[in-house]
DNA sequence: ACCTATTGAGACAACGTTGTCAACCCGCTA
DNA sequence: TAGCGGGTTGACAACGTTGTCTCAATAGGT
């Protein structure tokens, strides 16, 4: 184990500076140190400010290894994430990381494959191992039973980013997708349009059913009719989307709007409509959820909601690190207008 | 400190399992566990196998902390990076989480503004607390010399992923970005096209600036003509793709094939052909780098180069944690044919 | 002036692991 | 039979921090 230093290994051996320079520096004992740095009440403004200037002299960072082993924090903060798209994940991690950030806390990530039994040993491993303070599921994991189970008998912290199931199981961060579907659905109402179609997420998806709800709810209000056929079924992928577009295409009365329940759906939409030549936008308005990347790649710009992914995750870790009791928050989210959706008949 | 602990709290006093309850179970000091665990040499088959057996009884793990602590190892790697495309990001994760897995290690993110002297606080901060056992370094990073300064003071080990400066100041894993770009670049020419247009990455952007050199190479190669219009600076946007696109669509003679040193600006391209009516691929060729995801989304698809990104990642964690003296590794590279090309006048 | 709270500070023992070193056992040689 | 060396094993002391306990000093009430 020793013959891994070859001639050009770093040198490991440098000792660190610890508590106990930072002590010696400030004529104090370490335990006055520690308390200083951990904010702790019951330390004199003299001894306090002694205690400051030492560390940053010498430059002094807290060994977390040491502060896990012997206090009860362990500063690591566990995102566990299945595989939604990469910029979901991307988001995820910088508001997570925000928040770590700012309270001296780090960020370690887990992949897992939700569908297999592969959940628990991961939380198990990287839980028992990391002794993580709290752990962030991310969609689809903010449903798994199996993961919150093992959280809950592991008796770690958890919060959910973006649930449906349970919604009172565990504190959670998430927008309101039905009031959100609605008001898109109404947007394009409003706009003039009739003949919505709306295409759904996979059966079981959680949040995503919630879209569907939104959109159903907001046709019967306005007193809109939705006939079967304008109801598709669509896998998330851009390719289910296309598919899930010529099939709306083809139908005899052609919808003048469509409403996919994700962004990469949408793009399948209005590759559909490409092959079919028909015109976007005027021939045909379309709408996605999400305001992925790709919604500002398209031609047109596509009308989307957008999702504050970064500031849920944000919130969900401010959540951890101060315990609080909080329990479902739902964050305000934004519908984007772009280029995507015409005016149509019934405003004409 | 304590009253954080309401009624709902969960159980963090939950004792853990410790390698002391093995040793006790099998019968054996803890050293000899520690001996088993470490796989360390001079340990009977009976031994190992009773510890081997205890172990998996208790469902034991061993505590991260202690080890970081006791020991040289932290069994932590960390990743660093700006901000590049969050697909980008996201295939290193998947990489690097994939051989810290195999290895038991853990792998944390980092992310920090390169511009900024933030570089090393963020560093500092984090190894220095962390007690990383050695970080990946990705681009723009990787040639960050305020980041490879600071890793060298510290004493940590570091590679570098796709580098473009100082080829042998560290370890590094990347592909050969002037060839692949010589390759696309005989790819459109051997398909028919001369007139041939390249959109350069920013200056100073560093791997990037081997893929013009590859062109240029390339072109000069097969006696080709690159008049001055037709190297255009880009931004590695979608944007400054429909700026430069618009530029050379307007030039006199324009060409029939355009080769972007990224994605983003060859949709960029795309969407100006579609703005000028331009027939795709009939009229003009598109070609890209990268293979990010919104290449399969496009209309046509776009043919680009892949980088094993993921495989670049899990080859540079493995060097880390195996420490080896490996240099400069270079992986393949795929050019990835799809629509976007059409035959050119040349082979008509 | 005396006693009692209250607050500030330090000594010391954890925490769970690995590194060091000494002791042991075994079979072999002199 | 004693001595020797290689291969195993265990005792014990780190590692750097926080929690607990104790003690001193100060303030407040009679």
């Amino acid at each position: 184990m020793t013959d891994r230093d070859g001639p050009a290994a770093p040198d490991r051996t440098v000792r660190q500076i610890t508590i106990r320079h930072v002590a010696e520096r400030a004529g104090v004992s370490i335990k006055s140190v520690s308390r200083v740095l951990n904010k702790e009440p019951a330390v004199s403004a003299a001894i306090r400010e002694a205690v400051e200037r030492a560390a940053a002299e010498l430059n002094y960072r807290p060994n977390i290894s040491a502060r896990a082993l012997a206090g009860a924090r362990s500063y690591l903060i566990g995102l566990v994430y299945d595989n939604p798209s990469s910029n979901y994940v991307s988001e995820l991690q910088i508001g997570a990381m925000a928040a770590c950030k700012r309270a001296g806390y780090h960020l370690v990530i887990e992949q897992v494959e939700s569908a297999s039994l592969d959940v628990r040993t991961v939380i198990r491993e990287a839980v028992g191992t990391l002794r993580l303070d709290g752990v962030l599921l991310s969609p689809p994991l903010s449903d798994n039973d199996l993961a919150m189970s093992e959280l809950e008998a592991l008796g770690i912290p958890y919060v959910r980013i973006a649930p449906y199931l349970y919604p009172d199981r565990a504190p959670s961060v998430g927008i309101d997708d039905q009031l959100a579907a609605a008001q898109m659905t109404f947007h394009l109402w409003d706009r003039g349009h009739r003949d919505i179609a709306f295409i759904a997420p996979p059966q079981g998806h959680a949040a995503a059913a919630r879209r569907r709800d939104g959109f159903l709810h907001a046709m019967a209000e306005r007193g809109g009719a939705v006939p079967p056929g304008f109801m598709q079924e669509g896998a998330f992928t851009t390719v289910s989307g296309i598919e899930a577009g010529h099939a709306l295409l083809a139908l005899p009365t052609r919808p003048t709007a469509i409403f996919a329940s994700n962004d990469d759906m949408a793009t399948g939409v209005m590759i559909a409509a490409y092959q079919a030549g028909i015109d976007l936008p005027g021939d045909l308005s379309v709408v996605g959820f999400d305001d992925s990347p790709i919604a500002r790649s398209l031609h047109p710009l596509l009308t989307t909601v957008r999702q504050p992914t970064a500031a849920m995750a944000e919130a969900a870790t401010d959540m951890l690190i101060r315990s609080g009791q909080a329990r479902a928050v739902a964050l305000d989210f934004d519908l984007v207008m772009r280029g995507s959706v015409a005016i149509g008949p019934a405003a004409r």
